[in-house]
This record gives C-alpha cells, structure tokens and sequence, in this order.
DNA sequence: GCTGTTCATTTGACTAGTTCAAAACAACGG
DNA sequence: CCGTTGTTTTGAACTAGTCAAATGAACAGC
C-alpha cells in the first residue's frame, strides 16, 4: 500500500477530498468500523463532518472497490479496505468482534452450491458466529461468580 | 410434518394460540417470509393481528428452535420453519428472492476457519449472492431492449 | 366445568441506522 | 483563474425493529 489515498481515489475515478483522506485514513486504522466510529475518527482530522457525508463517502468507496462493506445480522454495517481476497469473518455473538479469515478451503471455497435453483452465483459470504477470546474469558469468569453465589446462597444443583 | 402446530408447540414449552398458528401456517406456505409478509398473511385467519404480536411469536419460535432467522445484508429479516439441518441459502441481488441449497461440500462444510482467531466457532452461515432465474430473464430482456435503442438513436458500440 | 396463575397479546410510544433531496461548496481541466 | 461537475452539507424523513404497561387468554388444578 505505498501508492498515496489520493493516488488510489484519482485512479478509482473519484475527486480528492479531505473527507474522502480522512474515511481512508480511519479505516486503515481500523479494519472493521461501523459508520459511528468512522464518523468520531474522521472528525480528529475534519471536525466538521457529519456522518451523511461520512455515509456518501462509504457509498463512493464500495462503488468504485476501495471499500467492502459487511452486515452482520443484527449490527450495524461494517466497513473495511481489504478487498478483492476473497476472504470472510468470525464474528463474536455477545460482543460484535469481527476478525477476518481467509479462505477456508482452496481457492473459491463455497462458490458452487451443491444445486443452484436458476441462480448464478457471483459471491459465496461465509460468516463463522461464535465467541471471541475475550467474551470466552468473561463467561468463564460469570460462571465462577454464579457458582460461589449458589453455594453462598445454598441452591442446590 | 404430521404432528400439528399445536402439539410441536406444547412440546417445546409454548401455550397453543391462535396468532401462533396462523403465524405458524404462513411460514409454512411461504418459507422465507419477513416479517411484513407474515403479518398480511397471519390476518387471513386473525385480522386484528397486530405487527408487534407477529415479532413476538417470531422472537418466540425462534427462540426454542421451531423458526430460524436470516437476515441478508440490506433487507429486512426472513423467516423460515427449516431448522437443523444447516442449510444456506442463495438470495438474488435485484429482486431479494431466497432459495434453500443444501450444505455445499460434506457435511458441515466451512465449520472449520483455517485460523480462527482465538475464537470458538459455533456455526457457520453461507450466504450465495446472485441472481435468480426470473431477474436473469429480466436483464436479458433489457440488454436487448438497450441494443434496439441504440440502433434506432444511432450510437455506436 | 370453573378458577386462578402465568404467559401471551395488545396498544402505544419510541429508537437506531440509514436514506433522500435541495442548496452551498470545492476539485480540477482548460 | 474560471466554469463545470462532482461532493459535501444541511435538514428532514423513513423503515425495521424494540420497550413497557395494561389487557386478555391458555391451561393446570380442583
């Protein structure tokens, strides 16, 4: 990644803004936020922006491809600059976590369904739900604390 | 599917009522329905039937496991009674239609990220993103639509 | 069959996340 | 430096879904 944003948004047919710099810059920083986080981030650089521009701006970069956008069910959209490997994500279901794996088997893993119905397919997303290290800890700790307060308070198993 | 509503209902541990049943009848004839639908549908056999009810029967269902959810990235919520047997679905980009596909390679396919992160992996969801049948035709028919106009406007390719 | 408890439904207001439209503004080719 | 065209801004609106309090119905026990 040594060619400049600017560089990137000319060749991508898009004009060079600081709002446009300032989304680039956050989400480098942060491979998967949603539209909140990069409209606080931004504003260190471009304290004026409003999260509409911040929304115009995401549409431009998934358009053109600097930019993916991902929604797992039931949280607010993602955004990220990893395009084009084809990989997918673990995402944590008490926290939100998300991180990226690559490809879980060869090159186009899931790309062909076993019966396609009449559709062609131009995409297989893979999202793997589960428990992210950090909320596993804290269950375990949870679990702990319930069982010292049954044995304090004399519940029976 | 011979025992009845009723009797699949008391056996999970949920009283038997009627927006249950009527709720229960439309997911059956339409297998991914949103929310929106299941109500119009529902107030054939209970007209007073009130959207909140329906989430809540959803919320319900789904919660001891007769319903699942699945939520594609920018549409509302669906809804299907096909549970347990981890199967995925194809959904089309322009018209949002929804098709079953049985689990793509073996038995549980994409269960295994090749680097999970610290995570704990309890289930894997594989979304096929394309085009169905009705929506192929469709831009087919456009396409050519678009040459005709052409020729008649004289541009050229 | 009747009664009471508990669960479900109803009603109503409310929120988060996102999109739309019109006007002011800024990038960049000439 | 100027004009065109694409961006940002401002403001409002919209959709899908959630929350809470009050009414009502299911079903276990008698």
């Amino acid at each position: 990644m040594e060619t400049t944003w600017a560089h990137q948004l000319r060749e991508a047919g898009l004009r060079v803004t600081r709002p446009r710099l300032s989304v680039l810059d956050v989400l480098a920083a942060r491979p998967h936020a949603d539209a909140e986080t990069i409209v606080t981030g931004a504003r260190a650089q471009h304290p004026t922006l409003s999260p509409q521009t911040v929304y115009g701006v995401l549409e431009a970069l998934v358009s053109v491809g600097l930019a993916r956008r991902i929604e797992p069910a039931g949280a607010p959209a993602l955004f990220e600059l990893r395009v084009g490997d084809n990989h997918h994500h673990l995402v944590c279901r008490s926290c939100g976590a998300v991180a990226d794996v690559d490809c879980a088997v060869g090159a186009a893993p899931c790309l062909t369904p076993s019966d396609a119905a009449g559709f062609v397919v131009d995409e297989a997303e893979v999202v793997f739900w589960g428990s992210c290290g950090a909320c596993q800890a804290k269950a375990a700790a949870q679990s702990v604390q319930f069982e010292e307060h049954e044995i304090r308070e004399g519940a029976s198993a």
